[in-house]
DNA sequence: TGGCCTCTTATCCTAAAGGAGTATATTTTT
DNA sequence: AAAAATATACTCCTTTAGGATAAGAGGCCA
């Protein structure tokens, strides 16, 4: 049995070139092409059920319907269609948006066509949607860094007073908050360890507390750092 | 110029056939071997600068400290090596917690040699971390389904776990965050300023640091509290 | 020029933290 | 019941941190 693709592409150049590897392939067929999101879904609702396809390859940028648009729609309309984006985009916010929307897939176009085809036929091996190499990566610091709320936090205390610590005071901060000594601080600077505790000494008076570790937390809490 | 590379793993025979085969691959340089976490950690504090790894492939499951454990750790400690996870686990709790620890890169055992070593000389070329295509999926997953409901109940798990605190360790850590001294987290616990000060300083065994700011920056930034 | 701020260095003293042990009772696990 | 982990408490010792205070060098500004 053979795996039905559709290729939603503005440009008919790039279906062509794709629709011929797949066809190639000989485990593939291509079962509908639409130029932008309206136009698939469109001719998606005119199929009966048995000839949808298993997999959708999704261009992301397209007049009349965007892909992140379409696969919304589309995964909504036809749940057992799995969505993969095949696009030159790799921002984050492209990525996130589509998986949001239900992407199964997310492929780049500089991946070489066997590639492109291999992953495919993975995805009908191990069930796993096809990911390239740099997407997944920037996923991963997706999942890192959702880190909810913090960062309101962060950028409304940085642009605001800083408690009037001076720029050497905030330097300093950085190194106490990094958990180093007098000694170490004053190292990295170039100054006298006296000097390091004096300015740690006036940031203490400023912040009005009297341990580091007092610092620290109030540092952290404010989001100062 | 090679690429120097660390193997944490608790069964010898792994290590050997990864090494034999970094070596084989011509551009790698096997500088580190450990059998679990806590010997990794403090092989790594005896190198100079110089000779630290660039990049360390780190098991999960292993005796004394484990590799999540390992990774929040060492990414602390030497946060110029990059951390690629290489193990059998593939479920997402697994997957989540070695990213939020730091990782890198996650790759499975169930590639062959082969792809292991061209993923990581892929890495030196493009910068992106390596991970295995089943595990790319279930990120996007992770991505997808990262609704405050399952993010903030597997961030609390990991806050639990990382370092294997025990419940005391814990509070006490808590205190020492808000900038209490010995004498007054004893009082809160109704213990000896002895015994407070004899469990900061298993806190600080466990974390692998030996000073109150440290252990608060890697609590912090590690999402412990 | 004189006042103000920042950065710098210093000393003396006390309080607290950190390192390395030892030891014992209490749980928990096996 | 035996073994292991945890919580408790202590000592001796060294290093660091924190408090108070003084003061010179340089920049900035009215």
């Amino acid at each position: 049995m053979s795996i039905k693709i559709a290729i939603v592409d503005d440009m008919a150049s790039n279906r062509n070139i794709l629709k011929d590897k797949l066809l190639r392939h000989g485990h593939f067929e291509v079962c509908l092409t639409a130029s932008d999101g309206k136009e698939f879904i469109e001719k998606m609702k005119l199929l009966p059920a048995e000839q949808l396809p298993h997999v959708t390859l999704m261009d992301l940028e397209m007049p009349n319907m965007d892909g992140v648009a379409a696969i919304a729609a589309g995964s909504f309309l036809f749940p057992s269609v799995k969505f993969i984006v095949l696009t030159i985009f790799d921002d984050e916010e492209k990525i996130f948006k589509a998986i949001k929307a239900g992407a199964y897939g997310y492929l780049l176009k500089d991946e070489s066509s066997e590639n492109i085809t291999d992953m495919l036929w993975q995805m009908y091996e191990t069930g796993a949607g096809p990911i390239s190499p740099g997407i997944a990566f920037k996923m991963l610091q997706l999942v890192k860094n959702n880190e909810p709320a913090v960062t309101e936090k962060k950028e409304a205390a940085v642009q605001q007073n800083f408690f009037d610590l001076t720029k050497r005071e905030k330097e300093v901060l950085q190194l106490l908050v990094e958990g180093l000594l007098y000694k170490e601080i004053a190292d990295r600077f170039d100054i006298s360890a006296n000097t390091a505790k004096k300015h740690v000494m006036n940031i203490y008076s400023k912040l009005h507390v009297n341990t580091r570790t007092q610092a620290l937390h109030l540092a952290y809490e404010k989001g100062i750092l």
